[in-house]
This record gives C-alpha cells, structure tokens and sequence, in this order.
DNA sequence: CATGAATGAGAGTTCATTCAT
DNA sequence: AATGAATGAACTCTCATTCAT
C-alpha cells in the first residue's frame, strides 16, 4: 500500500510540507493565544517560513483558520447524518441519547479548540458562516427524523417539524457551548438525560 | 415638582451634560459601523467634546457600550422576574407563552441594537459577561418556575429543574437571535407556539 | 507690529511648531530621494516626530506634497494673473516675453522643487489634478487676452482664442519642463524671443 | 512560400510561442490595471507560463511594457518621416495639416494604449527615455522641413529652425495627449486647423 | 527551455490612551 | 471639569525576483 503523497513530484512534495508547517504552527498559536490575539506573523515566526510563503497558501488570519476548523467541522457532519430509523419510542429516545452523546463527546475532545472556534465565531464572519453551516445541517437531518417519526406515529404531528427542530438543537448547541467553556459545572450524562427527556416527553404531565 | 438634576451644582449638571453628549454619539456610532468597526474617536468627534474629556467619563468603548445596553438589559431583568403562579396546565401554557412573546418582542423592538449587542457579545469578554447575567437570571427565575410547578404536581418531578430551565431559555435565547438577525424568515407566532408546545408536551405522544 | 502667531494659544502654537517641522522634512526627503522614492516614514525620522503625528496632520504622501507645493503654485498663479492692455503689437509682443520671461524664470529658480512636481505629476493622479489646475487657469487667462487683443484688431479674428490660447501654452510649458530638466541645454533668452515671435508672427512670410 | 517561422527549429518555434504569450497577457493587463497597478504575476497568471519563465524574456515589467510599445511607436516613426518639399506656402499649409492629422489620428485609434504609455512615462524613467527618442526623431524631421521651407523662401530666416521645431511639436504632442485622455471635448479638425493656423501665420496680423 | 516554491524587505496605517495645561 | 496634541507599538500584505530542479 503506497501514500499517495510520495507518489507526487517532489515540488508538490515539498509544498505540501510547508503547507502543513504553516497550519501546525497555526494551530499551536492559535491555541495558546486565542483567535483575536493570535497574528499571522507568530505562525510565520513558529513555522520558519518567509514571510510572503505564508500569504502563498492562505489570504489571511480567517482563512487560515477555517482550514483548521474545516477538519473538526467534518467530524461533527458525520454526527450529523447518522441514521436514525426507530421503530418504537424507546428505541427513538435511545437513539436520541446516543447522538446526543457523540455530539457533546466531540467537542469536549476537541475542547481546546472549540474554545478558539467560538471566539472566531463572534469575531469573523466568515467563521459565524461556517459555523452557521454545520448548524444548518443538523437540523435539517433532524427534521427528517422527525418526520419519520411523525409519519411511523411516534411523534405528535401538530408539532412543525423544522422549528421543533431548530429548537431542539439550539439547547444542544448552547450546552455544549456551556460544556466546552465550564466542563465541570455539569455531568454530561445528567445533561443528556434530562435533555432527551425533556424533547421527547416535554415538562408537564 | 422639581426636577432632581436642577437641583445640582451647576458643574455637576455640566458633568452630567456631557456624559449624555457621549452616550448619544455613541449609541449613533455603535448603530452606524456596528461594534468592531466603532471607535472612540468617532464617538468624541460626533459628542464634540475633547480627546481626554471621553476617558473621564468611561475608561473604554467596552465600558461605554455597557452603560449603553445596561437600560436595554434591565428591560430584559423586567421580563425575567414576571409572577407565575398557575393553577393548572392550561394557564401554565398561557403564561409561558406570554413571556416568550414578551421576551422576542422586546428583542425585536430593539432589533438594531441587539445585533450590535450580539456582535459586541462575540468580541468583548466584559460584555459576553453582562449577558451571561442576564441569562442566568432568567435561567435562575425559571428554574423557581419549574420547582413550583413541580410542588403543584403541574410538572414531573424526574426533570432536573435547573437542566430544564437552562435547556429551555436556550432554545427562546437561540430563536430570538435568530429573528433579530433574520425577523423575516419566520413567523414569531409559529415560533412561539411550537416552542412552548414543545417545552410544555414533548415530541413524542 | 505683532505676528500673528504669537497671539494664538500655546497649544495651537506648538501644534503649527510640528506641522512645519513636517513640511520642512518632508521637502528635504523629497528634493533628495523624489517623490517616488520617498516615504512616509523617512519623513517621520527628520521631523524627529511620533509615527501617528504625521497622520495627525497629513492623510498621506500625496498629502504632504500637495501642501508643498501649494506654495509654489500660488507662484505660478500670481504670473498667471497679470494684467495685459497692449494698445499696439509692439507691445503685446514685449508684455507676452516678459511674461514668458517669468513663467520659465520663477520654474527655474524653483528648479529641484520642480522637477520633484514633474516626477509627482507622473505618478499620482491628485497632484497632476492640481497642475491641470495651474494650466487651465493660465490658459483661461490668455484666452481671455487672445480675445481682447481680438478686439483691439491686433490679433487674427479667424483663430480661436480658446485653442490659441492652449497651444501657446503648451509649447511655453513643455519648454519650462525641458529647460527645468535641462537647463544647460538651452539659452532661455533664445526661446523666449524664438517662441514670442512665432507666436506672434506664425512662421510663413 | 514558407513561412520563415517554421523553418527554425521546433525549440525556437515554442520559444517563439511562449514569448508571444507573455506578450499578449501583457498587452490586456496593461489595458486592464494602467501601468502602475498591473503585475508581472498577472502577466504570468494570464499567459499560463511559468514564474521563471517570464524572466527569460523580460527583465521586468518596464521592459515587457517597452516591447509591447515598440510596435506602436514605429508607427510614429513612420509619421515622422513623411516627405515634405512645397513649392508654396499653400501646398506647405496643407502638407503640415495632413501630418498633423496622421498624428492625431495614430494616437487616438490607439487611444486605450496610448493612455497606458501616458502613465507608463510618468512613472518609469526608461519609458520616458523611448518616449524622448520619438519626440526628438520628430523635431529633428521638422527641423529639416523648417530649413528647407527657409530655403524656399517660403518660412521666415529668422526663427531658428531647432527651437522652433520644438515648440511646434510641444503644441501638437500636447493637443495629442488632451484628445487621448478627452477625446470628448474637442473637435479635431478644429483643433488641426487652428493649429496649423497658427504655426503658419501666427496671430498678430 | 521551462518551472514555480520560496523569499523578505518594508510600506502604509490605525487608534486607544496619556498628560501637561 | 475639560482639553487635544502627541504618541508608537504592532499589524497586514505585496510583489519582483531567484534558483534549484
């Protein structure tokens, strides 16, 4: 089995490799120093490269860090479109819970720089837009879901689909927002418990 | 009936004066270029008052914007602190509803600077803060909601009341920047609805 | 009798010191690096001022140069400007050499300044628009001449006083250009009486 | 009957290619951005040639810009050496007005490139240099015509045939560039007559 | 002949803040 | 209480050119 980078001119080889140096070093500066605080000269100066190189590969600051994000956000994509086909409302809150879990999961594991995504976040718009994206996707495959559910009976019809959706996300984006930046305010099995409980069986008797 | 400020020193009415002067130019400014692209300078030059005059007054543009939200924000305490004490269900159902619609209302009322606000929330720590206290207040209020439902037997009693009410001022908080940023694409009525539907009954049957 | 200066407040005295320590570094740095290779920053190191100072008083290089050569403009504007009765060719013939005589006299004493205006010129579109300035006014003038002498029956009804007016001016500033960059080339009394005459008398008996 | 191109070898064909590449990127560059604001990486980009590749057939950009202006300016040179022996001031008159409507003519239908070769000798010195050698060629050629017109008996002995040459070119290169750069405002026969109006019969009468 | 990755000097600019008056 | 001239650190970004392949 070959790397298919070796097969590559040596040029290409070689810019690929100064490439990677420049995100490396971005990465690490990004993360001691914050978006905001973070210039593109401390990655130039960490990558060792000359100055123009850095703006050979990336126009700027944002883009060099949306190429950074772009690994993380395909993660949490694959979260997103996992298949969810219950037959019945135990195994739709089972499932609910699991997805749940792998969301919140993935970003505690990249908890470090989920703390510099979301200070991007507020910063760049370019970054808010991608961000929007990710957002933009899981609820629209939840919306399928829930239709799914409305259509097999389990779920109550009156409810719109897309806004129950939009809503069910919001609280599990914010917590895991509230979880990335304060991990030990909570139990993330309460969270998930009480969040999943609450979607599907609502507050009052 | 007297008005308090004549009652002052003339230097302190001059004091006052100005500080109105700079807090008028600057509420225009932060509207005009949105909170990044303000600068004090901008502010000074439409208050018409000197460099230094600004620094007496408020030690940044953080501090300065803060004195600008804190009016907007003590608003929002007003509709955190609204009495609930339902008999049953059905009003619970209501009064929810009534402070949803409270709640985005006074959003949209203040729309332009709420986008500022929620600019300035993703840039400045100082004002990320001030927000954050009105949501915990609000979290905190519901919170005390939930409890009292609960005793009621309104609510059930294996739902975390803390969890809940943070779950669930996230999907108002979420929807309400969402209409700020975009009033057009839905209906606040759908969204009022299906949110409280939601919290109150749960997706499934 | 007071200078006028001396009357205004010390702060205001002060600032007008630094703004013409500025121009009299800039116009060092001008006259020895010319306009394009000179830069804002070598300007700032021989007024010996802060590097926002500059900006304080100056939008840019442009800016700078634009007010350096206000001076000599209002030169060139004062010989534009003078008056010309001729009641007889003999005499419109003397007027018209001495106001050449001028013209290339006052660029020649002003020869290193001038030939820093001529590379500016080239290079940014503000500058050439204010030495359109200097040439439409100059040619305006001499219409207005061409067409009193017009009117004298001294000059040809048949040319266009406008047009005249353009070429004559034409010849004499490409004449002051050349001279400015090549003063040895020439005798300036030669082209003065060269270019009088054919002017005056056309070249065909 | 061959074209002598293909009998060179099939290098100096591709060599021969390639140079003509950069030569026609160059040209809609030039057209695109002026002189100052294009990039010899524009040029590259848009010739689809390599870095290095550029820089075997050009040492910079003012020289690609100089070979491109080349062609043009032969055209000049072509103007410039048009025959010129009257037997009378009539046929003189009208031999001066047929060039002057060559040359006008020339430069406005090739007003787009002119206005580029207008900007390019402001700026770069090497320009200007070629930009001397045509308007000398020019003088040279009209100084012979003045003698010879002396010699005729046609043109007055007095006016030194150099100086006089001179300013008559001064006067059209100038009316030249005002119709490039507003080809709107003037009528051009009405400039050429006038001109020639005034270069034979000067003013006064 | 052709390539194109890498370079790096340095230009221009901004703006919050101070401090002497 | 009010002023406003002066500051300067620090940033981004460009582009002609080289040289090893």
């Amino acid at each position: 089995m070959k790397n298919p980078i070796d097969q590559l001119p040596a040029r290409q080889q070689q810019a690929l490799k100064t490439r990677h140096k420049l995100l490396q070093a971005g990465k690490e500066v990004f993360l001691e120093n914050g978006f905001q605080k973070a210039t593109i000269s401390q990655v130039i100066k960490k990558a060792n490269t000359g100055y123009g190189t850095a703006y050979v590969y990336f126009k700027n600051k944002d883009e060099l860090f949306i190429t950074l994000m772009e690994d993380l956000m395909n993660q949490f994509y694959e979260v997103a479109e996992m298949p969810f086909k219950p037959q019945a409302k135990e195994e739709a809150y089972e499932n609910i819970k699991k997805q749940v879990r792998l969301f919140l999961r993935l970003a505690l594991d990249e908890r470090d720089m989920m703390k510099v995504v979301k200070e991007a976040i507020g910063v760049s718009p370019e970054i808010e837009e991608k961000w929007y994206g990710i957002r933009e996707r899981f609820i629209e495959r939840i919306s399928v879901d829930i239709r799914y559910a409305q259509a097999q009976k389990l779920a109550k019809k009156q409810l719109d689909p897309a806004l129950t959706a939009r809503g069910w996300f919001y609280s599990n984006e914010m917590f895991m927002w509230e979880l990335v930046m304060n991990e030990e305010k909570y139990q993330m099995d309460d969270v998930i418990v009480n969040l999943t409980r609450m979607y599907t069986g609502g507050l009052y008797e």
